[in-house]
DNA sequence: ATTTAAGCGAGACGGTACGTCTCGTCTTGAA
DNA sequence: TTCAAGACGAGACGTACCGTCTCGCTTAAAT
């Protein structure tokens, strides 16, 4: 939180019982009539909030979901450190895609990344708070597979990431396999190289 | 199309003029206003044509959009087959990523993914019509490899194809860097294992 | 009904149901709620119509009470001509007083001068379609009965009028006295000058 | 001002500072935006008060308008008594209109009385605090000329008030012509009834 | 001096109407 | 039957004000 929001400035404070009944609203929603059914009409309705104090809060409909999700997410990435690349990227995917199996939460994820494709200043927010985080956690761990030299020669870790990213957002935005165990350990075998 | 659409049936044919005419404004709008700011009415408006014209052959914006990327595209998709895995590889992916630098085209194709996750009767036609050709298309590549086993053992060829095709949709959906040769050799580089 | 507007063009008719029903909803609204309280949201909802409709026809809610009285009341204002100036005034005003006693007419009527005072745009289309009939046909009255010379010498009709249709709408407006017969019957004594 | 808000209270003192800024902003906002586009926000932003400030102590925006124009016009009327009824009517029309004359005070009383064909409440206090002020006047000068046995027979005081402020208001509220010299002179003819 | 009770500017709150936009449907007359 | 035109009911958009409600502060009488 920034300095500024924290000064003694004059007028009412913002509503904390608000900012949750909207994105309580928003996630709820999101799962009944999906992210096209969505609207911020239907939040306010539903929250009890008015409209402005959604707009005045967030710019769009993606971005109270956006928040929606990062705040019940935010916590839980970590970058695993067992000394073995093999083993943290286990670990790393296994959590990543537990996450992705909590009730609506990669039906909500899908929808931001295509709000992303279609708003351009959301694809900004959207990225700065969200794919680069887990971007960064595993380019992290990448690196320092690279480091111990266990990493392909002519591949950099930025497309090993790409890579291993790009596999498990493929599935779930363009085809029905789910994220499980056996995708796990062939991204593994894969990009480890070993037999 | 259909064998009923071809019989002699009375009335008026229906216009390959107004066809065209809408599929080529989707195309100029989409790349005016962005997917977001196209409508079925501006494709209307812009084309000289009725809104009940748009809607008695397509069902959405997405899929005129689609109908119009598609029949840019039909032709250009082969599978090599030079008898060798990285080269075959190399040549699919070389042909895919000149595609997507044809103007417009990628974020064409980014709205169209992006609708499919926000519409599942979309997202159904868009499988079938766009993701499929590919995904079989390359496939195809990677089982001829699989069967002269120069595939990894572990690894089955759809994930193979998950991890390559993901790579690329990683880029253009979730990053600002291109399409370029360099992910082509890195990319053969890690999916064929040679040093 | 000008020309233009009969000629065949293309496309569907104006709705003639929707139409009656907007200034039925007008008019009921108007006495439920008062014009205070009256709403394009409000009259579009009672009607059953959208709201694009009602601001497709009038451009403001004043617009569609001034039509729904206006209609109302079309064809029962004439000229009294019996030869004499107290007479035909009489007739008059009481026909012109008749009128204010239906149910809601001087409610609505205040509120349209009031809305007159506040919106220029309207007032012009308010003065034009209403209040110039009226006070041409007294202005009419009073002028014949200047030819018979039966009007003060120094006042002009024109002032003349302003005083009888002053009165009336001052009563309506500025006081809670009704328009009755003794006001009619002081308004001719005052204003023929007779004993 | 009543006895209670005078008496020793504790607490701040309400700012007279405040009170003249907000008057004065709503003089200036009804002269740049009309009645209609004024607002209690607007009034507020303007003069540099919280909203809360004007809610305190005005009900309405009219509220905050007719103080203005009463404070500003409170003085300047008194009942002239020269012992002819045509002197002293020419008096007081001519006071009357010229007060008329001072820039925006026509269109700010207009607003008023529109206000109060839609606010019944302000209708009450806009009677009690401008309308009854100036008819009372009046009415002690025509009953005095009625006194003298100046009055027509058969026509009340009461009704000779409204027919001169009825012309007077319908000249602003429903015509474009002026409050002048000739309609005091007309006036005084016809309701004197001298030749 | 401290307490208590207003009043003050600021501004967030739940509400609601605004006027506009687009949706998908329906109706019209011509081709 | 399709076509262009365009009205229709529906409903979300983002904005503006409404009138209320905290906030932290000032001001002044009562303690």
């Amino acid at each position: 939180m920034d300095v500024v929001t924290q000064q003694n400035r004059p007028g009412r404070k913002r509503s904390e019982a608000s900012r949750t009944a909207i994105l309580d609203a928003a996630v709820d929603l999101v799962r009944e009539v999906g992210f096209g059914g969505l609207t911020i009409e239907g939040i306010a309705r539903r929250s009890g909030a008015g409209k402005q104090t959604v707009y005045r809060w967030w710019p769009s409909k993606a971005d109270v979901l956006l928040e929606a999700v990062t705040s019940r997410v935010r916590v839980r990435l970590n970058v695993p450190d067992e000394g073995d690349y093999a083993s943290d990227l286990r670990a790393f995917l296994r959590g990543s895609f537990a996450l992705g199996r909590e009730p609506g939460m990669i039906e909500a994820v899908c929808a931001l990344m295509a709000q992303a494709q279609i708003d351009p200043d959301f694809a900004r927010r959207f990225r700065s708070q969200f794919i680069q985080h887990r971007r960064e956690s595993l380019l992290t761990l990448v690196r320092r597979a690279d480091a111990r030299g266990e990493l392909h020669a002519k591949v950099s870790p930025d497309t090993v990431v790409d890579l291993i990213l790009g596999a498990t957002w493929y599935r779930v935005l363009a085809t029905d396999r789910p994220l499980d165990d056996t995708l796990v350990e062939e991204i593994v075998a894969l990009v480890t190289g070993r037999p």
